[in-house]
DNA sequence: TTATTGTTGACTAAAATACTTGGTTTTATT
DNA sequence: AATAAAACCAAGTATTTTAGTCAACAATAA
């Protein structure tokens, strides 16, 4: 389990998701605002999290993403083994042929530490994210944030015409 | 309390110095060896690791690196933050100005993770570490690779002389 | 039919990492 | 005094990863 900015757009992404789940699937045009992410990028990740079978797209006019599970069921640690690749194991990646096909010195601790970070992450819902406080305020904030960047553009659309 | 090779390096090198730690202190031409990380790339982690305060370098013939403190009293979390150079704040680093000055969504989470991470890397010590047995095992293994290649050369030389 | 959205792949820029080169200083040993 | 072994230092380079761009195609609601 490697944790990189990948992953942390990756969560970051499907958190965003999760909370403006409703019937309606959400875009990526959407959360790219949001959360200030280029849009292609997203859809590299997103591309992985659909094949890890996380979400569905859905084509066309008032397309976009849904979960495919409920946000209960989808836990951190997943969405970021999603997106990450697991990666060469040329350096401790997964087995314990870190140093020339043989463990290295350091193999047993770094183990130790993935398995903490990964139970620590894979206890962590979705679901359970969009209970805490600070979590929901923030997302309320990039809503209006929105809201208000939309009527701007409105705005310039008008001037313009 | 970021997670990179770089730190990986210098936790192993460190270990590496702590197991061979006798009166003598260790070059770092032994450790590149044993842990094939290359001199001055090891040179350039022992330069902070020493601002830290964590070794004591002695130059001339018979020099190399000791450890400032028992082996006991150096713990996996000060290493890594020591070498990793806590970097931009731009990106959830530090304070939660990761989205326009304002946190991210997923702040909250990183925060929670980056103190699990910390609590349980600075609960171990090279000293702790030292009574594995699993390492313990590697490092002596590597000892007697380091050996067998000494050999190798002297015999090289004599065939070339 | 058209606009909207997902899907895909190739390519690029910037940054970080890992490593190299080439020195200088200090100091034990001869 | 000369030499060699080591730490110390600074600049540069190669490789990899990250983040993003571009350009096309596919599905589908309106």
């Amino acid at each position: 389990m490697r944790l990189t900015t990948k992953g942390r757009y990756a969560v970051t992404a499907m958190l965003d998701l999760a909370f403006h789940s409703q019937a309606k699937p959400v875009t990526l045009t959407d959360i790219a605002t949001r959360q200030t992410i280029s849009l292609s990028y997203l859809e590299q990740l997103f591309s992985r999290l659909r094949k890890a079978g996380m979400v569905t797209g859905v084509r066309g006019p008032g397309g976009g993403y849904k979960l495919s599970r409920p946000s209960k069921d989808i836990n951190i640690a997943e969405i970021i083994s999603a997106v990450d690749e697991q990666v060469d194991s040329t350096k401790c990646g997964g087995e314990g042929n870190c140093q020339n096909n043989q463990p290295c010195l350091t193999h047993d601790l770094w183990m130790g530490l993935s398995e903490q970070i990964r139970q620590y992450l894979s206890g962590i819902s979705l679901g359970s994210l969009l209970e805490r406080e600070f979590i929901v305020e923030v997302a309320n904030r990039q809503d209006n944030d929105l809201e208000t960047l939309v009527e701007l553009d409105s705005l310039q659309e008008k001037i313009s015409a």
